[in-house]
DNA sequence: TTCTTTTATGTAGTTTTATTTCATTTTCAG
DNA sequence: CTGAAAATGAAATAAAACTACATAAAAGAA
């Protein structure tokens, strides 16, 4: 956990000195970690072993390591030690907040992320026939961008938001077709039944949602993202930042297994969309 | 600038020694910051001194400095010194530089904004009777995922990835209308001719869009997000998904700007969209 | 090449910094 | 109060980092 976190967190575990250990570095967080431990133990007004147990008693292995730590909870960013948004907070604290809660909510993701799976995800989906990307709601521009980029690809694909089109493109599916569902909760219960449907009719069925989630136990291999539930209180919002991250590791994972002779193809579609710009550009929207 | 990033850049400025030293760092950063001087000096094969000319050289106090800077660039989330992808990544690989260079790409973002304009623009959409985003190729996905947010506002709001409808929605616009453009690089010819024709008609257009592009140029708003050009050849990535957030900060800005009777409107949606759902679950996908 | 100059590197000693030990003070239950 | 337990700091010790200087390697000039 964060190093200044645990230390507001724990100012009520520490003694009479200590605490002025934890203020002094709270009050100033820039120069405690550059302060020799003889420097804090003044401006705290204590004596040096007082800084060293408050160090060992946040679980490092002395002065110098802590250090280490407290210079990292400062690199990540979170000056907000409380990163849920207030009502109060201006344009500066929202702002900042949104994107580092976003960031913490990636690296989440990043490790709780199954590769092997990926792996077999990649797989199935370099030998698919025709792939379909399906959400519901919010996590229909999700299943919009994996369109938008697998579309490139030069393959069939095709992407629905519409409960009915997705059914009936279920009942017209077969072996080597590839359903992409994507759910965060994977409670939907539309989606659910479309996942089982797929699966009646000899469709692979890839989830992008929560590990054990009905819609989980119904397809043929899960990618979890492992992401918290969302903090804000309206609508999600994270979680489905790392929904789009996914589909291009999903996209990364595709194009490397295609081989180089396939990346060509990639680089005509990309040049013949500069002619629809304006000079100077080597991007894209399209 | 990224410690990490900042040793593989001068690896060839450094003397042989140094390099011994480089090399040690960039093999196990991780190792680095938890070693004592004369025992990267030992991992190395160099000697103390020479460790310390190295810290020198990049700009630190000396050693102590040096790990501190290092411990907050590994914080940043960069293990992957080159973030791009290679030919030969195993999915482990590619997976987490995606991850990372994403995170990374949040964070640049989340610097270069100005929160200034990201207030007026809240600012304009909360007094607009009209909103509309519109995005072309893949931007019309951020459209549609601000289309879903907005939405919940229960205020006219509309979206159009079809450059026609796009049109004509412009040439019926009038003063109060807001229309949100999204593109990465503001350099695509239909989308400033959107633009033209919208503040023709005395709507206000707000731009996510690169400073200095001719989209830029034709708005009256810009937020920008000064996000390096995606790493990657083949298609847009870390970009969008710094527009994405950007959206929910805007999100954030008017839920908080409507103030809080204006919220219960948001709690009686998703209590309502829960009946869609098999049990447990205070989450969304709508 | 060979000698000179410059640059790079390491050794050993010095200084700074951190840690341990132990004596003193404080706290608090009985 | 009193005495055990905990907290604190002074001083000594240990560890780490740095400096000065000597030596070695590399580069350049004759």
């Amino acid at each position: 956990m964060n190093t200044l976190e645990l230390i507001k967190k724990n100012l009520d575990t520490f003694s009479k000195s200590e605490r002025k250990v934890a203020e002094a570095i709270l009050a100033s967080p820039e120069t405690a970690i550059h302060s020799s431990i003889a420097n804090l133990a003044k401006m705290a007004e204590v004596s040096e072993p007082t800084v060293n147990r408050f160090c060992r008693r946040l679980d490092t292995k002395g002065f110098p390591d802590f250090k280490l730590h407290l210079a990292q909870s400062l690199a990540n960013g979170t000056p907000y030690v409380n990163r849920n948004v207030n009502e109060d907070d201006g344009p500066e604290a929202y702002t900042s907040k949104i994107f580092e809660s976003t960031m913490a909510c990636l690296n989440t993701a990043k490790n709780g992320l199954d590769t092997n799976l990926i792996n077999r995800a990649v797989d199935v989906l370099t030998q698919a026939n025709k792939i379909s990307f399906f959400g519901l709601g919010a996590s229909s521009s999700v299943a919009h961008d994996a369109l938008n980029k697998f579309f490139r690809f030069n393959i069939p694909v095709s992407c629905f938001d519409d409960i009915v089109m997705q059914r009936m493109s279920c009942i017209n599916s077969s072996e080597g077709d590839v359903i992409v569902l994507i759910s965060h909760t994977g409670r939907t219960k539309l989606l659910v039944e479309v996942a089982q449907l797929a699966r009646e009719n000899d469709a692979f069925v890839i989830a992008l949602t929560e590990a054990n989630s009905p819609l989980a136990e119904q397809s043929n291999l899960v990618l979890s993202l492992g992401v918290p539930e969302d903090t804000d209180v309206y609508m999600p919002m994270s979680s489905r930042i790392a929904q789009l991250v996914l589909i291009d590791v999903l996209t990364t994972g595709f194009t490397l297994r295609r081989g180089a002779k396939f990346r060509d193809n990639l680089k005509k579609v990309k040049v013949d969309i500069q002619d629809s710009r304006f000079e100077k550009t080597n991007d894209e929207d399209f």
